[in-house]
DNA sequence: GTTATCTATGTAATAATATAACGCCACGTG
DNA sequence: CACGTGGCGTTATATTATTACATAGATAAC
């Protein structure tokens, strides 16, 4: 499941490069307006590719925002276990690995008999920075 | 935050009723069409109730589904805190609140000086019935 | 009692996010 | 070559969510 991956493709290369260079999440839209001038023309692109780059490990999807972002940790271990922290104020995104809370939600699952496949974790508040301010 | 709330009006009360009614988590669109008997014609009079719904901590939105379910809890403590498995064979969803597993994000957050407001857990894979078929 | 204000509501229009359906081309394998 | 597979391009459409503006009722202030 995810990780090792092949080549990419000139489509997926593009998104995961404008994505890298944003240093935070996008939307596929903003990502197809950050392709044109590349030739992108439909959304379908953005999707397709991001579909393989999630696929592969090496960008996130977050729910809370129907956005994405490059994994911080490339070709990370925890793919699917990571958990981010987002910024309110300032939109900053911070992916970090909960293994001890991981731990104990599969202790729940395993309890339940609930074979997990995905965890969703993504904790909404003002980072540091913001509070500061 | 969250919590105790006025008497319902009759808007968020048949919302709240369609999504009681349905034991499991509706998109705005399918209360919507749910609720076109009850003289509900726009999509804002879905979106509106449920912004007070949640607000209230009566429903919970799902990120990773674009959809709403009641609280299981009514009036349930942790609202904000709450997690949700998520079956994708038979779209069962359980909710329960992992205390620990917080505990831990917390720490975490603490640690970065990240000032928490709500966290989205939600787990996706197979439920013991539907891994026992 | 009238005015101001606040909340809920109704409606139309539109924005933002995501997918379906089709056909084409490049590539590798038999 | 014939064929299957995967990526690609394009159009159209589906799904989810919000903006903008008008109406109606309750309540508090004057």
């Amino acid at each position: 499941m995810a990780h090792s991956h092949p080549e990419l493709t000139k489509n997926q290369s593009l998104v995961f490069g404008s994505l890298s260079d944003a240093g935070g999440p996008l939307t596929a839209y903003a990502i197809l307006d950050a392709l044109r001038d590349s030739g992108f023309r439909a959304p379908l692109q953005v999707y397709r590719a991001l579909e393989k780059l999630v696929d592969y490990g090496l960008v996130h999807r977050l729910e809370s925002l129907n956005a994405f972002v490059a994994c911080s940790h490339s070709g990370c271990a925890g793919h699917d276990t990571a958990a981010f922290a987002i910024c309110e104020k300032c939109g900053l995104v911070s992916e970090f690995t909960p293994d001890k809370a991981i731990a104990y939600l599969k202790d729940w699952t395993g309890e339940q008999g609930f074979q997990l496949s995905r965890t969703t974790i993504e904790l909404r508040g003002i980072c540091k920075q913001c509070a500061a301010a």
